[in-house]
DNA sequence: TTTATACTTGACTGTATTAGTGGGGTATTT
DNA sequence: AAATACCCCACTAATACAGTCAAGTATAAA
């Protein structure tokens, strides 16, 4: 099992993208300066979640990404599930077979815990993420540095 | 974070000890045939076992591994945790650094995850395993396989 | 219709860690 | 003294993550 950068950089840009729905769709350029995730990295993140259909791609000037559905039907474990990042424990994936065809002396230890964080993380849905108060206050900081980086390019040019 | 071989591995061995607390000492060989572990992998993880004073060793012939206390007072996490496997899901380590010195997006969902992962380990002591009736049959399993190795091996010399 | 935007795809690279190997020890019992 | 079994270090192959680079395609706006 494991749990990397990889899937945490897929719940953090999906969150992204449902607390800035109300904008249209979000560039991936956009996550990518909020966020702190490189552009290329997002790129293959997302091949996968679209793949997987959690959010809907519009080309284009003005374009980015959608949630595929409501922000209460999409769930921390499908997320990471998405980018292939296994959230089974178990040495075998689950089959049972980890010594010579049948069970090892701790299958079911690694089984359960696996059943534990499945039932924690498909708990939590990324509406429920965008109600907590800490998500919100780092949004808005987020936001205000982004768009004071913005001005200041402006400035600049 | 990470469960990995590494750990499981590691819990394994632990358990295979205190299964066979009654023949003293238990060497890294029986362990290693029982649990088809690579013996010098074996080394490798009970030097870190023996650094967290989770096992005693005794050399010489007969000698081996044994439990430093009773298993009841030896938790799964703390295993895990001896062999450097992190519990912890977070980016920044759990110091809330994540992003430009403060918390990112999701730091405080992977908080709560580890706090539940930790929890749910925390509150597993090898005497809990060893009591399982799974625990137990494949323990008498495996006894009766390596029972019937050694016979054969005898039989060829 | 051109142009800029932004998604799409694929190959490629550096780095870290796991998992395992091998060889030399040292301590202790028989 | 000889066998057993711990102890320790250096080394390796495989894997996956994290990231880069480059060449595309689709679409909206000018």
């Amino acid at each position: 099992m494991r749990l990397t950068t990889k899937g945490r950089y897929a719940v953090t840009a999906m969150l992204d993208l449902a607390m800035h729905v109300q904008h249209g769709p979000t560039s991936l350029a956009d996550i990518s300066k909020r966020q702190e995730i490189s552009l290329s990295y997002l790129e293959q993140l997302f091949s996968k979640l679209r793949q997987s259909e959690l959010v809907n791609s519009v080309r284009g000037p003005g374009g980015g990404y959608r949630l595929s559905r409501a922000a209460d039907e999409i769930f921390v474990a499908q997320i990471i599930d998405a980018v292939n990042e296994s959230i089974d424990a178990t040495n075998c994936g689950g089959s049972g077979n980890c010594q010579k065809g049948k069970v090892c002396l701790t299958h079911n230890l690694w089984r359960d815990l696996s059943d534990q964080i499945h039932q924690f993380l498909n708990s939590i849905s990324l509406a429920a993420l965008m109600e907590r108060h800490d998500v919100r206050a780092v949004c808005t900081r987020q936001d205000q540095d982004t768009l004071s980086v913005t001005l200041m390019e402006a400035d600049h040019s």
